[in-house]
DNA sequence: TAACTTATACCCTAATTTTGGTATTCATAT
DNA sequence: ATATGAATACCAAAATTAGGGTATAAGTTA
């Protein structure tokens, strides 16, 4: 396995330190720089092309979170984690929506620090308990006028095709699991239904849609909708 | 301090006696109930006045799903953590979208889901970064319609696919037959290999994206609109 | 009324997918 | 020189899916 190559940004001179002995002994983890400020941030990122960026919130000549922007400028796919020392709502929303991908708190110890760096190379997002719950609310919040559109009818792209037309309304709905990736077992409790009957709306499905697998099926569905009629008149 | 109040829903016995195992020497939390199944849970949410509640997402009956929805209106204060084995995100929103403030996975250790419990008593959220992602990127998603006027600079796809860009060129090409909606043995009569190797190459494709059967991985790709061009299985 | 569709559920079998190994070759990078 | 990733292949098992039935009940329509 590839070592990830690791960035750090953090003015504190032995709180650098500190990061660069955990990480020194880490297999998994390659520092491949480590600054006590952003003013050259494109350049080092372009010249390092590091996985993962360590970034403090709070240097001089430039905060973590303008910095945040301009790694992502340059390097989309970098993952930025913010180290901060407060829980300040406001300043967790710049960095998330700068492009930050996890939230730690310095006084995390050794091993959560380098838990999270490892988790934000496999697309996870670490963040403590206390700010998922910040950003939860923040969830809630958006999510009310989020929701007046799409109460529970068929989030499927409208399709209009004589084969997919044809679909009863169960199997609509049993098509979407699919779409979702799920099993038989999963639409099943999904809808309160056996996994046989499940199967047996399924089987209707690939007769009338002409397919004959659950692969088919979903590449049917995907690539109507994406392609198919919409109030998109690019097509 | 006086230990939390804690009740569980979790329909499968084994799990559920473990779990009862785990608190009974956990001097913070006192587990006031445990069931296997929601039928009467506002009856047992009015009686016990839990402070948290371990709910089960799959269960016989009701799923906890809902039953978070009856557990906040009757008791609006009480924290509930799902537990899961899924990271499904349709139900992850649902469940968030009900009032549950923790999403942990079932194969977490057994200090993860104690700390789990304890977190959510303190108002945090407990989740793994990869249910964490997934609500960031709905915070991202929503964001957009929060913060109308748009800087400059492009950090919209912000699920700029570095786990897609991690895929061999081989993995690739097995992902198009996914997408096609082939067999296993049809993809290797396309390329001339045995079905086994393209078994080994689907395993690294689930590992890469982080998803565990075709139905996911062909959604992932074609909703990310990463398709290769080829022939539609309708025609 | 009879025929048909939808939705539900169960049975059984065969095929496919998924998971877990081991192993070889080649190329690349340390 | 050794380790790693990529690609190849084989083996065995458990789980899921597909295809074949049958069956009941509700609703629609000819």
């Amino acid at each position: 396995m590839t070592p990830l190559r690791l960035v750090i940004f953090e003015d504190n001179h032995h709180f650098r330190e500190s990061l660069l002995q955990l990480f020194r002994y880490t297999e998994e983890v390659d520092v491949v720089g480590a600054f006590p400020n952003c003013l050259r941030v494109q350049e080092v990122v372009n010249n390092l092309k590091p996985d993962v960026i360590l970034m403090d919130i709070d240097m001089p000549g430039m905060t973590g979170i303008e910095a945040t922007v301009l790694v992502k400028e340059v390097q989309p796919n970098a993952q930025v984690v913010m180290l901060t020392v407060s829980e300040e709502e406001e300043r967790i929303f710049q960095a998330l929506r700068n492009g930050a991908t996890g939230y730690i708190l310095k006084k995390a110890g050794s091993e959560e620090i380098l838990d999270a760096v490892i988790a934000v190379s496999q697309g996870g997002s670490p963040m403590t308990p206390a700010i998922a719950r910040k950003v939860l609310r923040f969830f809630h919040g958006s999510d009310q006028s989020n929701k007046q559109q799409n109460t529970n009818t068929a989030k499927l792209p409208e399709i209009h095709d004589q084969l997919f037309d044809s679909l009863s309304p169960r199997e609509l709905e049993i098509l979407e699991g699919l779409v979702d990736g799920l099993s038989y077992k999963m639409i099943a409790a999904r809808y309160f239904i056996s996994a046989d009957t499940v199967k047996n709306h399924i089987q209707g499905i690939y007769r009338k849609l002409h397919v004959n697998s659950k692969g088919e099926a979903i590449s049917y569905v995907l690539k109507k909708g994406i392609t198919g009629s919409r109030n998109d008149p690019s097509s």
